[in-house]
DNA sequence: TTCCAGGGTGAGT
DNA sequence: ACTCACCATGGA
């Protein structure tokens, strides 16, 4: 599997928030036992995790037949090449959910600490946990009104239930929560369910697709989507990385 | 001091 | 449908 794991756990995708680091490692909590993951010149983990591991890493994805598909101008073509083995990542929905409501105008080392500070025991708390916390002391700003009203919400959701819908359904559903819109869905939908064709434009990805492309942020998607198609949540992770210099 | 960060919301056009 | 102030926090 060709796999750069520095660059996909340490790219913005939910592992960089919920996922640590131990020297050369990485680790989580899984089952309340503890997962590593590493990487030399093969792929190493806990025993055990092979099929947790599988599902995490979309072991399925060919990279090689994706960058055939996806690149297919200069710009991409270069992406592919600088950032060879990014995968995208197949993360817990409801862990998904809080990483990116905290990651609402917020940056990625203050993301890392809001999310720690609402994981126990190496897990997000689920909304029940979360309802009696201090939220205060979490530091989370406006975002803690969101959670607390999104935990309050979710007993009558079933989250299983939306990746089993179609992406726009998936999508419509998820938007029903406060603090959930547009780019927030389509993290949700991309790493928390696997729809690869989301497309999350944030003020990055904007900013590369008028670079590179000429496309404005607010017609970023609908251009993604007939450039890339079923593929788009690829093509972002790549202009992500590069139009950052990752 | 002002600007910015993997934005969303609600009120005003 | 579109704009825009505002939202809380902390680092640059």
């Amino acid at each position: 599997m060709l796999l750069d794991l520095r660059l996909t756990m340490e790219s913005g995708q939910p592992p960089q928030f919920l996922w640590k680091r131990e020297g050369s490692k990485y680790f989580r909590y899984i089952n309340e036992k503890k997962c590593y993951l590493w990487q030399d010149k093969e792929l190493h983990h806990t025993p055990g995790y092979d099929g947790y591991i599988n599902e995490f890493l979309r072991a399925q994805d060919d990279l090689e037949e994706i960058y055939g598909k996806i690149a297919t101008d200069p710009v991409m073509k270069r992406a592919v090449e600088k950032y060879r083995g990014l995968r995208i990542t197949k993360n817990d929905p409801w862990e998904t959910l809080v990483s990116f409501v905290c990651s609402i105008n917020n940056n990625i080392p203050r993301i890392c600490k809001n999310v720690q500070s609402l994981m126990h025991k190496g897990r997000i708390l689920s909304p029940e946990e979360l309802l009696s916390r201090d939220l205060e002391a979490c530091r989370l700003g406006f975002r803690a009104r969101f959670l607390k009203e999104i935990a309050e919400m979710m007993p009558s959701y079933d989250l299983t239930k939306i990746g089993r819908m179609d992406y726009e359904d998936a999508k419509a559903i998820l938007m029903e929560f406060p603090g959930v819109g547009d780019k927030v869905s389509e993290c949700i939908l991309l790493f928390g369910y696997g729809f690869l064709e989301a497309f999350p434009v944030d003020v990055w990805i904007a900013r590369a697709m008028e670079r590179y492309y000429g496309v404005s942020g607010k017609n970023a998607r609908e251009y993604a989507r007939k450039r890339w198609g079923p593929l788009a949540g690829y093509a972002q992770q790549y202009l992500y990385c590069h139009i950052r210099e990752v």
